[in-house]
DNA sequence: TTGAAAGCGCTAACAA
DNA sequence: TTGTTAGCGCTTTCAA
């Protein structure tokens, strides 16, 4: 009972604190801090010492204590709200998150994923993000309608858009930041390609409206074919089954299209299934491009997709890279200021068209 | 100079803390404490001060000061160690991913996504797993000679694998909470369908056999088929290209084969090409199927897959209940202790077989 | 270059 | 039922 540690309870599963290891290395604390944390003034010998102390009692530095101080988090939000099907249909997320995850990791932020899921999960993930649990926020996928950009502006987070967001900014708001592709260049790629092989009866099936990317993808699709009639698009939702239903709607709109330009992978696959079905044989009768080159949907197409690649884990890598240079301004390499990016596309010529 | 503010950093954002919101109540902070942590022993009347006051300020708790205090940081990791390009060319772990965070979101705890890129990731991985950053562990695709075994017990988290992890326990070791497919089951499940169809010639493409999914899926082919020859055997590793490469194999070792079980969506769907290009008809000359129903590529392939179903997302979802059960003892209904869960699965039946 | 000491915002004994 | 108080483990002035 006399005993001072009986009254304390139990360190963090037994994990040696700062104090600990300034004793053993016959310092202070303040001194352990700064080895540490990599601060400047700490003479070799001592520095030494402490290091050897941290290894032998493999002490590791508690976040929570740190941060309380510091008031830095050292990790970085991603909220991916996309409450449909689609995301978990095809490895979009996956490969940006890959491309997010190498960044924040050379910079030693953690990733904390927020999905959002239903509508109530909106309170909570605005909880979370006024609470100061992270130092920044990767946002995607937003609709025009979202009710996202709403609660951010309450948040005051860094913020980076993976996509160009789609709601008129208010004059008061500072600029978003993204990182997009060039959906409009890249549908013009595919576009050209069509009607370099010689094809004149063009149509697309387009993604949801509401999003920037798919807009953007229809407006690269006018701007080479001003002309183009109404039965000539069809709107899709960028899952297999809007696509299937998209390209029925055409083939029965305008039974004579030569060419199809269907605003992602997963569409154009289900469109060429359709084609087949109606006796129609691709490329001969209708040739196709599609848009994202996702292999496994894109490579192994019956035929194989030409395809609009746009390359997403770079796109991640980038998002995060503007983050950092917006929470760590002295870290990063370039002294201006952070720009939205915009990635280009390239074709990838396989044998759909 | 004088004021006392002038001397303190802003905090967070001009965030309020615990001791504004207790002045304005007219309360104090354990009182505040009281009400935000939902202790009982709060009157009413200055319950609703408090909430009051809470809600005019905005206040949000500060996570790093609570956890802090109470060794809980309402995070739990999710780490996935698959070095190679598999993990992003199926939706595989992004439906893992929506499964865990309904059911962590649920319990109010965040997801902290832990990506293993390289070898040198390992480290810095041990280094957060041992700093006391999450309250639990949720670990996937263990290879028999993964390394992570050895951070792990180290760190003592409470942690709960995706799929039955191989590597041999010593005596000393607490047995691993996992949840697993019903792998050997479902194997049977395709052998047995094939067999029914009057297949004689059954060939199996297996996944790296160092997975336990990928042994327990071959287990399961030579429960019906003891005697089969090792030329009916090729071991893939679950991605298109090494599906590819063992149809090829399996067509030159034995080109009389009539069924085709693959340990894998994805290398069925690689096979079914390599079956075509072969000039073989599917399912009249092979029968094929395959394993795991993954939509986009099962449903779309050409003929559409015949196929094991195993639910991924509700895998998921058990992995977060099982791990709460760890480290939230109270909380979960049941009063027995956790188990490892093993989820059954059942055959699709589309064209292919 | 080093150490002493204050305090980040919160929870949880303990007292009242 | 409420308030007082003592830290959680860390960084960071400030003095020595």
């Amino acid at each position: 009972m006399g005993e001072e540690a009986a009254h304390r309870p139990p360190n963090q599963a037994g994990r040696p604190t700062l104090d600990e290891v300034a004793e053993r290395a016959g310092v202070s604390r303040a001194t352990v801090s700064r080895v540490v944390t990599g601060s400047a003034g700490v003479r070799k010998v001592l520095r030494e010492k402490v290091e050897a102390a941290i290894q032998e009692l493999g002490y590791v530095p508690n976040l929570a204590a740190r941060s309380l101080v510091t008031r830095r988090n050292g990790a970085v939000a991603v909220l991916i709200s996309e409450p449909e099907a689609r995301v978990f249909s095809d490895p979009f997320f996956a490969q940006h998150l890959r491309g997010i995850s190498k960044e924040l990791t050379a910079a030693d932020l953690q990733l904390v994923l927020l999905l959002v899921d239903s509508p109530d999960d909106y309170d909570r993930i605005g909880r979370y993000l006024a609470g100061s649990h992270v130092d920044g926020l990767l946002l995607f996928s937003l609709h025009t309608n979202d009710p996202l950009p709403a609660l951010l502006r309450r948040a005051e987070l860094p913020t980076v858009f993976g996509g160009r967001p789609g709601w008129r900014a208010s004059a008061a708001d500072r600029p978003a930041l993204y990182v997009d592709t060039d959906n409009r260049g890249g549908a013009q790629l595919a576009v050209q390609h069509l009607l370099d092989r010689g094809r004149r009866r063009i149509a697309t099936i387009t993604g949801p409206l509401d999003q920037t990317s798919a807009m953007d993808r229809l407006a690269g699709y006018r701007d080479l074919l001003p002309d183009a009639e109404p039965s000539l698009i069809a709107e899709g939702d960028f899952t297999a089954a809007g696509g299937s239903k998209a390209m029925a709607q055409l083939l029965e709109q305008a039974p004579d299209i030569d060419g199809l330009f269907a605003a992602s992978d997963t569409m154009a696959a289900a469109a060429l299934r359709v084609l087949h079905d109606s006796g129609r044989r691709v490329p001969e009768d209708v040739a196709v491009v599609g848009f994202d080159d996702i292999e496994p949907i894109a490579a192994w197409a019956e035929p194989p997709l030409t395809t609009v690649r746009q390359d997403i884990e770079e796109m991640g890598r980038l998002m995060a890279r503007l983050l950092l240079s917006l929470i760590q301004p002295g870290t990063m390499s370039e002294g201006g200021k952070p720009y939205s990016i915009m990635l280009p596309t390239r074709l990838v010529v396989r044998q759909s068209a």
